[in-house]
DNA sequence: CCCATCCATAACCTTGTGGTTATCTATAAC
DNA sequence: GTTATAGATAACCACAAGGTTATGGATGGG
């Protein structure tokens, strides 16, 4: 993954409304009206997130009858996690499995 | 991890700039001057990136006589990962230890 | 004390971002 | 063909982001 894609990606991810939409998206796939009941936006504001997540590479769309399905494509969210994991050594504390590293997550998570 | 250190660290990665300077951060700690030589970018243009990522949590800095070293601080890495993984069951393929997983992800970043 | 060095800060500029309202387009239903 | 609905697009606005140059402040050395 190169840098111009790295900036979208991570760029994508870096509004809380653009990373609840991909939350959702990873329930079921969703049209526009169902993700502008979501947030107290207008839908074009929704529109506009979409359109980032789509130049991201992180959803896709097609028309279905008069509505338009997000869906989530979660490739470019491992690939920036690949990126993330590169820096693992200097962690306070280094897994071998990633349930460990899971299990760790979840609970420093909880603590903060 | 909250939203709002969401935002921040997600944020922070989105600039290839800062991205270099973690990388820099991660052979070494270094000055500013250090990192001013790595960019084609003025010094005060570096200060204000190292500003984001030390609000970010990712680097801290100390003074050292004239000059003020930044150190990477890689928990927020480690969190915003923590993050990531909670999509994995929406990657293409799953893994079960860290070790298959890195190799994945170095095949298909080097693939692209 | 004076000076050089390292860096931060201020002021400014341009462009991008995230939102709005108003309107246009495409599809389906009748 | 008309109409209703879903969503895209345009025009606009406020402000944040990323850069610049100029300048100020802190530290160490002679």
């Amino acid at each position: 993954m190169n840098d111009d894609q790295l900036d979208l990606v991570f760029g994508a991810l870096a509004d809380r409304t653009r990373r609840g939409i991909l939350a959702r998206l990873a329930e079921t796939d969703a049209n526009v009206g169902d993700l502008t009941a979501l947030f107290t936006m207008s839908q074009p504001a929704i529109s506009k997130h979409l359109k980032v997540l789509e130049q991201a590479g992180l959803i896709s769309r097609n028309r279905q009858g008069t509505m338009r399905l997000s869906h989530l494509q979660a490739e470019p969210l491992k690939h920036a996690t690949g990126w993330l994991v590169d820096y693992r050594t200097y962690w306070s504390e280094s897994y071998d499995r990633l349930d460990e590293l899971f299990a760790s997550l979840n609970n420093t998570n909880k603590e903060q």
